[in-house]
DNA sequence: AGAGAGGGTCGAATCGATTCGAGCAGGGTT
DNA sequence: AACCCTGCTCGAATCGATTCGACCCTCTCT
């Protein structure tokens, strides 16, 4: 039952590339006591043979080992150095504009689409690559809008300087001795932490190694890395302030994850000397701030809204439950209304519930949370401007986005 | 008010690099007409100067610029030659292991962490990176789970072959005439656009004359590219069909984009010809399959929860609404689920809503999605092999795979 | 007419590695 | 003793560009 179109047939008229006439050139005065190896452009083999061949299926080959034009091609069919032509496409330097278009409609001619960007990455010494490492698995990190928007940001800022995004995973939670080969080997001229790494993250300690200019995003401050982060911890404090404001007491909380063990429950004394994450002590610290001790610090694995639900019917379903619950995510806080609404309680009749990040969140109609809003296409950007003063070879100061109480109808004054 | 922390500083303790005594080592014989540029490892310049220097702020300057050691630096304090040195990195080859642990010891020493990527690179003629095209705004492009998950598919599936992911930002909607820098011009040694590209796309028209292999997800197929689709028309076709086993017959569908252009609304006979995109196409056939010619066809922008829900209010406060509604995505589904809610209806009792994707949406609870799910990780692992294959030098044969009815709670009989 | 200026080209070095085959030393075989 | 491996190491070429300064040629100014 296989109903697949068989899209139209399209392939490109690419004329036959012009041989490649190109004589070795060998250095004028050589020893000559060894023959040099009459290699003419020797064609790369095709990689590994890749063990997983499919037996039985027609293997088209593909254009893949082609040998492809070089500068030198199209200088020498345009009858000009190297130099001319690869100011030709450079454009940095005095180049005639007939020569210019002379060397331009020989590459046209040879089919020749630019000069290789690793040829030029090699020479300048740079790679023109950011490599950002993801707190955790994409699947993971990427369900969570607060870092999408951070990226994007980030990328659309940086990339108008013609640099682009390597995306790099980061450790897994459980085999987090290992890093990403790529963190280790990939060329990369900057790196961004989002969710900035703990002091003993093996991650910092490899780019460390490798002396990679780096940026943190909300992480501890090192000061030999640019970080960039938001006024959480004051946020937090206003919000909760506003919790007061409407006269509640028991407040609880709903926090991110502790550390890497991502544990799930509500947190005893002792487990709360396991506080590691940078992020989660400075929100929760804004409570106290307030001058509010939790009734309750629930931690969840992940900013997601399934733990926020789970966090929010343990919470709500205890005698002598809170009034109201501070969460440390929007989408956590989403959970917890919707654990609410499960059980029969009215949001913010019963319980006021806080979120913070400023996300849109319209699945959560007709309710809209307070939360505490943070600039996140602006925490892109500053983290890009970053990267910029890194690549000029100078160390950003700490840049702290403010934050700002966004009033939705979440909140509401305590049950009588 | 700012409260933040001043996290632990911590340096690492890097050694003096030792000292460049390299000397420039010219060629044996050369003409001695002209001295040779007395460059000793001339130190780059700091790239652009960056006009948005902050006036009064104190720049730290980082190490960026200082001069690394190369293997030639490591080999010498090793006593060894190069060839040896890059042996013992490599492991390719045969080598004793006294002398690999003194090139070793003599890169901690100079603390050389590995060899340079670029080097290695332009040598073998790989950057290693895919480039990735999401066909949007990574802002728009990753709050669907479903690229998300198919990224991360590919991600886990070609990291431990040491490749990495390049984002690439796709054309914006509007100007989409112009193609991103990176494209054009990024290290790339394969291309993969997630939700391919239609005949006149000039991202695919960029790839094709660069000459890098490319991968289309979704898209249509052409001879020169490889492509990874699901049976996405046959699963519209079985799920519109136990949609008429409930006995439904006015059923009406919401499909993703027609085209670039991203219009809202029901389409009238004009707009259904402007269909351009492969994947809305494909879907609307699957109910035409099935016999059933819907009763309304509403466009939306994207795969967004907001716009399924603007499509539900529509569809079911028109008079003689539909008792049932084909979603082209989940999350457009569970935008339809909230509207019917919001406007008092049941679900499924007054309306059955189907879904496609299989994603997992927990804020829909209690409702469970009936959809069509997609083995979304696999997708991105068989993307991942296509990647393999067109390095390898052959052209993959199209893959498709399959998808899978799976009831839940959004579909119910015809109500009487 | 000669000097000076300056636009345009070019040669050669260089970026930092990988890779191939040659060569060399030492041990085992006939 | 001659010979052949085997196992390591090394020299040199190469990947594909950028960039610097030298040089040449023409035009202008005095």
């Amino acid at each position: 039952m296989s109903n697949r179109f068989d899209g139209g047939v399209h392939t490109a008229g690419t004329l036959a590339v012009a041989s490649n006439t190109r004589t070795p050139s060998r250095p004028a005065a050589r020893p000559a006591s060894r023959r040099p190896r009459a290699r003419a452009r020797r064609t790369r083999p095709p990689v590994a043979p890749s063990d997983r061949a499919t037996p039985g299926a027609p293997t088209r080959r593909c254009t893949l080992s082609t040998q492809r034009p070089t500068l030198a091609d199209v200088a020498a069919a345009a009858k000009v150095s190297v130099s001319t032509a690869s100011l030709a496409f450079s454009g940095a330097g005095p180049i005639a504009a007939a020569t210019r278009q002379r060397v331009l409609d020989a590459a046209t001619e040879l089919d020749y689409s630019g000069p290789n960007p690793l040829g030029r990455q090699l020479r300048q010494g740079r790679s023109g690559i950011v490599g950002v490492v993801v707190g955790d698995a994409l699947r993971r990190s990427f369900r969570d809008p607060v870092s999408v928007q951070v990226l994007d940001g980030l990328v659309g800022t940086i990339g108008p300087l013609g640099l682009g995004v390597l995306l790099i995973p980061g450790a897994d939670e459980l085999t987090a001795a290992t890093v990403d080969p790529l963190v280790e080997s990939a060329a990369m001229d900057v790196a961004v932490l989002l969710w900035g790494g703990t002091t003993d993250d093996p991650v910092l300690a490899s780019l460390r190694r490798r002396g990679i200019p780096t940026v943190l995003v909300e992480g501890k401050q090192f000061t030999d890395m640019a970080t960039v982060g938001i006024d959480d911890r004051g946020g937090v404090a206003t919000a909760t302030r506003h919790l007061l404001e409407l006269g509640h007491t028991r407040i609880a909380t709903v926090t991110l994850p502790f550390n890497r063990e991502r544990r799930e429950g509500v947190a005893d004394e002792e487990r709360m000397t396991a506080l590691d994450w940078e992020i989660t002590s400075r929100r929760l610290a804004g409570i106290t701030d307030a001058g509010v001790t939790p009734v309750a610090v629930y931690e969840t694995p992940a900013s997601l809204v399934e733990h926020g639900a789970d966090a929010g019917r343990a919470l709500l379903s205890a005698p002598d439950r809170p009034t109201a619950i501070v969460c440390q995510s929007d989408l956590l806080a989403g959970g917890v209304v919707l654990a609410a609404r499960e059980l029969g309680l009215r949001v913010p009749e019963d319980v006021s519930v806080l979120g913070f990040d400023g996300l849109d969140l319209p699945w959560l109609a007709p309710d809209v949370l307070t939360t505490v809003a943070q600039p996140l296409a602006e925490k892109g950007a500053a983290v890009a401007h970053a990267v910029e003063d890194l690549l000029a070879g100078e160390m950003p100061p700490y840049r702290e986005l403010p934050v700002s109480l966004r009033i939705g109808t979440t909140t509401g004054p305590v049950p009588a």
